[in-house]
DNA sequence: TCCTCATATAAAAAGATGCTCATATACTAG
DNA sequence: CTAGTATATGAGCATCTTTTTATATGAGGA
């Protein structure tokens, strides 16, 4: 019921960015040298340096040196089905600010319409 | 196996913050007036009011006002399940930088070392 | 040894977020 | 209608994050 705040927040504020979650979705079908990810997210070099080691310390990631490449992969294949179990939820959240401007319901004065007192 | 990027990186970002997780946290118990909101997590009235918006427009809570006093739950009981989902991954993340920087294994000088040539 | 490739790190610039303070709106009681 | 309570909104700062630019490190080959 009461989840360990830090540890989560952590999570969510490494994974809440679109690049780190491209990254994610490159290593999500198996192990890649950062040449390879350079490739296939278009991100620049120093850029996507930058966000391997957020992913790296966080421990999402793990990275091994083989000759003069590094190669990446995820720490845990698990996270894999976390993410898509949080796609999901995401992608049924319907948002409530459709119109330019959020209104709250005039309770009080719909209630008088109706001729209701307040309960 | 490719998920819907932009849909889960607001979700993460929406969660990605400990005032906002504190609120949950409390509304994971059921519906609370903003007053009882405030008295649970001790926030100023404004912020509390800021991050009760954040999580309204993106879909995670619901308001309903009820005389003086607006209400928030959860849109989506199931979001707890997957706060646990993802508390538990969370806490399994060994933090890699553990010592005040990361080292590279000196992969060339220790294959010198052992006689063994680059595969 | 010197050069080049692969990758990391550091510092500065640009952008986004969270917080506070002041103020506005909705409701109810009198 | 007035005052008080409950809650929201907006502007300004401070801070944190991301991006860019410049530079460093480690590996392998000539």
């Amino acid at each position: 019921m009461a989840f360990s705040l830090a540890a989560v927040e952590r999570f969510f504020k490494v994974l809440g960015d679109d690049n780190r979650l491209r990254i994610l979705q490159v290593l999500g079908t198996g192990e890649r040298s950062v040449s390879e990810i350079l490739d296939q997210t278009r991100l620049p070099q120093t850029l996507a340096s930058f966000h391997l080691r957020i992913l790296r310390e966080a421990g999402v990631l793990t990275a091994e040196r083989r000759g003069p490449f590094i190669y990446y992969r995820l720490a845990e294949r698990s996270l894999l089905n976390l993410l898509e179990a949080c796609a999901k939820y995401a992608e049924t959240l319907t948002d409530p600010k459709a119109g330019p401007e959020f209104h709250w319901p005039p309770w009080g004065q719909m209630c008088r319409m109706m001729g209701q007192r307040r309960r």
